[in-house]
DNA sequence: CCCAACAACTTGCGTGCGCAACTATTCCGC
DNA sequence: GCGGAATAGTTGCGCACGCAAGTTGTTGGG
């Protein structure tokens, strides 16, 4: 017997995926930088500047940027230097701290913002005519949704790894909506 | 008017795709460890395996890696030390160098194979409906093509950006398949 | 009230990567 | 064939990241 399957069509299938986030990673990057942001901190500056109070918990930032809490740590000393964001302490939980975008962050992204969705159109949602971007982010969303549970809004922790572990099992719950909810492990 | 859409459409499709990717290679990383092989490694020694002689000039696996050639280097440095790749001096041009899977790296990667197929088709395929399988393979391949021309089997360098650059100018060619062809630049 | 378990960050350390510089070779025009 | 330009690969350097350990603060059971 063929001792394994090295061209099999789901190693292809995986492949097209790394590929294509790889060449569009490259063809972004170069436009934020031009505004002298790298990818990460524009993220970053994103997710910030468009949370109601402008901030996020240390924790929920790093898990939306899908870093470690010391990889968002040191992402927001960069910002903090750059004078784009600030740390804030948190009045209620003292070892908490808030990053905030500060009014020249805001602008920054903004700045980078209008060329850089031009972008994301010419290289990826214009690639597509609207049936197939719209069943390509539905499919993403599927996968998304089973490997990253969580990312979705009402966010419950990845149990612990089970054995015969099923993907599908427990949907989505919602969450108390008390502070320090919804992290991901981690990493 | 608004200054920006900081939630447009664009960015949560792009962010669904950021989102699966990071997923994606978190739920495959551990298995792969267990057989002690980094997912660089892997896929290099996947790459490798897969090629007729067994041997892939260090520039054309830097180019499938999308790594840079010193990334390359390194990487095969590594494989080299594990005893799963060698070098292997190119004939033709004393410049060159092959990288070999060995036979010890042949069985690694197939021993970790067929574990990783059963992730790969639990977290990515079998999420999806077969046509909605399909549909994203032939989405991907497309963007793929657009943002990384020379992945698919013909391949040409990118030529140097333009100013109002169109994605679908000069569709592929052939290339005169000589030997130092193909390669994307170092990044 | 107190202490032990836990939680939110931060920091020390090691690692992998890209860029730029360097070496060795090949290619090409004259 | 000679000399400069181009090519294949390696190496110095800096940087961002994850892990593990450390710090400070919170919580809950006795």
């Amino acid at each position: 017997m063929p001792p394994a399957p090295l061209d099999d069509d789901r190693l292809t299938a995986l492949g097209l995926f790394l590929e294509a986030h790889d060449g569009l990673q490259r063809r972004l990057e170069p436009q934020l930088a031009e505004h002298g942001l790298p990818p990460g901190e524009f993220e970053a500056l994103l997710r910030l500047a468009r949370t109601p109070g402008g901030r996020l918990r240390m924790s929920d930032l790093a898990s939306q940027l899908r870093l470690s809490t010391s990889g968002a740590s040191r992402l927001v000393d960069r910002l903090e230097q750059r004078g784009q964001a600030e740390r804030v302490a948190c009045p209620t939980d003292r070892r908490g701290a808030f990053a905030a975008v500060t009014a020249a962050g805001r602008r920054d992204v903004e700045a980078a913002l209008v060329e850089h969705l031009e972008l994301v159109n010419r290289w990826f949602c214009a690639v597509l005519d609207p049936e197939e971007l719209s069943a390509l982010t539905a499919a993403l969303r599927k996968v998304r949704d089973v490997v990253h549970p969580g990312a979705a809004a009402g966010a419950v922790p990845d149990p612990p790894p089970e054995g015969g572990t099923d993907p599908a099992a427990s949907p989505g719950r919602s969450r108390p909506s008390g502070p320090g909810q919804g992290r991901v492990r981690g990493r």
